[in-house]
RNA sequence: GCCGCGUUGGUCAAGAGGUUAAGACGCCUCCCUUUCACGGAGGAAUCACGGGUUCGAGUCCCGUACGUGGUACCA
């Protein structure tokens, strides 16, 4: 097949962009940029009931912000337009209205109550099931049962109704899953799916169907919550489009949460204190904020490296991807059959890394922002900069650089005079005074030459230079933390690391 | 309940019949550094369990347990 490689992302706008939802996207971008073929982002918003505003611009903030551009979308165009179920909606209703002519689908007349008492009835009754399928619909209120001019009259008096699948029982439906291998559904454990809604709007099952072949889609992956109605998917290929137009399918295994048991979600993260959006959500309706993995301070890069190797790796010992290496690595079967659970900790790792790994410039703007949303203007780019690769190493999340660096902008709050207060005499104040005296008159100032000056004065003074880092260090940070002494008084120049030494002499006084 | 899918250290995982069962995160010890971090050395798993098949099984088959998903006019 020299078919040129066409998958899609179909996410309901119906809130924030949970990790699973990113790592489906991910690994749909991967197999197709791999390939050379178009991702498509397609909105299935076929449920007006649980359409939020604004969730469908949130998700594309977040693929822009992961660097996974579609092809083809409602915002990027295509020749497939329109890329929103809602605006498909004349389209379904042929197809669904084609099915029943050919009788693989029937209409069904059945209210809410009918179908709840349907339920009742089969649970007193001991079934095994309590599905509308082949055992129950010859008792039921559709054009299956109904004479035609009941039908007919039914429809023609404008009765609400669905059009439901007709599952033919004792069959099996076999299929090739890249990452599962061979599966084979029993259709009698299948039901007759609603295909289209009263509303007129198509459910999933028919739409995904309808626009994967219209829109020529070749490889169909989603999450794993999906593969036990994939045989109505495959039905509806087969009866509709045939089995050879089919794309392949994967079915990508599910997130978990990191205790416990289940599905990761939203409020296990509110739980365990750490993001499961992309970026952060505002709910409309509550306007409550959910934090994002991006407002916490992950580099998109961290994020897709860590979201890739979560349920695949390449089988060598490598963990860290660029998207580039990602692209000519990735293979669908590679992909785990099980669920993994989420650990923030890796997570954080991974961001530690690319902070490490990038250099500073990647990231510079976002870190600008940090430290003046604290307070601290910044007017010198380089100043900047310089102090990130000081401290680079030591952070992990973005706000770090503020932690670790806002003494280089100014003096620090509270310092932790505990740390010297025990060991401090009179030696070392003197030394101290010395010290000041010398750095005030020095006309050089780099950290060697302060170094050197330093330990001159140590000497002299018959002291062990380690004695002394430490309240140095102290006085010019605030706390145990931070790059080499000498370096920092270095950077923050003679004027701020002598008043920052006469202040806290001042205070241990 | 029924149906599907899964199960290698606390977590992510390599492993595609014969290995001393990789590596990473986290944890602990030590080295480096008279801060913190980075970096380096080291420590901790018999592969859910029970049966098979085989000269030989983490790797193949069956069963059980556990987990997970579905069972909506939600996706």
């Amino acid at each position: 097949m020299s078919q040129k490689v066409r998958v899609r992302f179909a996410p309901s706008p119906t809130g924030g962009l949970h990790l699973g939802g990113v790592r489906t996207v991910l690994f749909n971008y991967l197999f197709a940029k791999k390939h050379s073929g178009d991702f498509i982002v397609r909105i299935e918003d076929t449920d007006q009931s649980r359409f939020v505003v604004g969730a469908e611009t949130y998700i594309f903030d977040c693929l822009k912000w992961c660097g996974l551009t579609p092809d083809e979308s409602v915002v990027h165009g295509g020749p497939y337009t329109p890329y929103r179920q809602s605006e498909r909606k004349v389209i379904y209703r042929q197809y669904a209205e084609q099915l029943v002519k050919n009788g693989h689908a029937y209409y069904a007349f059945d209210t809410p109550a009918e179908l709840e008492k349907m339920r009742e009835l089969l649970k007193t009754k001991g079934s095994s099931s309590l599905q509308y399928d082949h055992h129950v619909r010859m008792s039921m209120n559709n054009s299956l049962r109904l004479l035609a001019e009941e039908t007919q009259h039914l429809l023609d008096a404008g009765t609400p109704y669905v059009i439901r699948i007709k599952i033919l029982p004792n069959d099996f439906i076999p299929f090739k899953d890249l990452i599962r291998g061979d599966i084979n559904f029993d259709t009698n454990t299948v039901d007759d799916k609603v295909l289209l809604k009263a509303d007129g709007m198509p459910t999933y099952h028919l739409a995904v169907v309808v626009d994967d072949f219209l829109m020529k889609i070749t490889h169909a992956f989603r999450g794993e919550e999906w593969l036990p109605s994939a045989p109505v998917h495959i039905l509806l290929w087969k009866h509709l489009f045939g089995l050879d137009v089919m794309p392949q399918w994967a079915h990508l295994p599910l997130i978990l949460k990191p205790d416990g048991n289940g599905k990761l979600s939203k409020r296990d993260g509110d739980r365990l204190g750490f993001p499961v959006y992309a970026m952060d959500w505002s709910d409309p309706g509550t306007n409550e904020i959910t934090k994002g993995f991006k407002e916490i301070g992950f580099l998109p890069e961290a994020f897709i490296n860590l979201l890739a190797v979560l349920g695949w790796n390449d089988g060598t010992e490598q963990e860290i991807f660029s998207m580039e290496e990602l692209i000519e690595k990735f293979n669908i079967e590679k992909v785990h059959k099980g669920g993994a659970k989420f650990d923030f900790e890796k997570a954080k790792w991974f961001n530690h890394e690319w902070i490490k790994k990038l250099a500073v410039a990647h990231y510079y703007q976002r870190v600008k922002n940090i430290f003046e949303s604290n307070g601290i203007d910044i007017t010198d780019e380089n100043y900047l900069k310089k102090v990130m690769e000081l401290v680079k190493e030591r952070c992990t999340l973005l706000p770090d650089f503020y932690t670790q660096g806002s003494f280089f902008f100014r003096a620090p709050v509270s310092i932790d005079i505990a740390a010297i207060q025990p060991k401090w005499d009179d030696k070392k104040n003197l030394f101290f005074i010395e010290l000041l005296k010398t750095w005030e008159l020095s006309t050089l100032w780099d950290a060697t030459d302060l170094e050197v000056s330093f330990r001159e004065i140590a000497a002299a003074n018959q002291l062990k230079t380690g004695e002394l880092m430490l309240p140095l260090r102290i006085m010019l940070v605030g706390g145990k933390f931070g790059p080499g002494v000498f370096e920092i008084a270095g950077t923050i120049g003679k004027e701020a690391t002598i008043t920052r030494i006469e202040h806290t002499l001042s205070l241990i006084e």
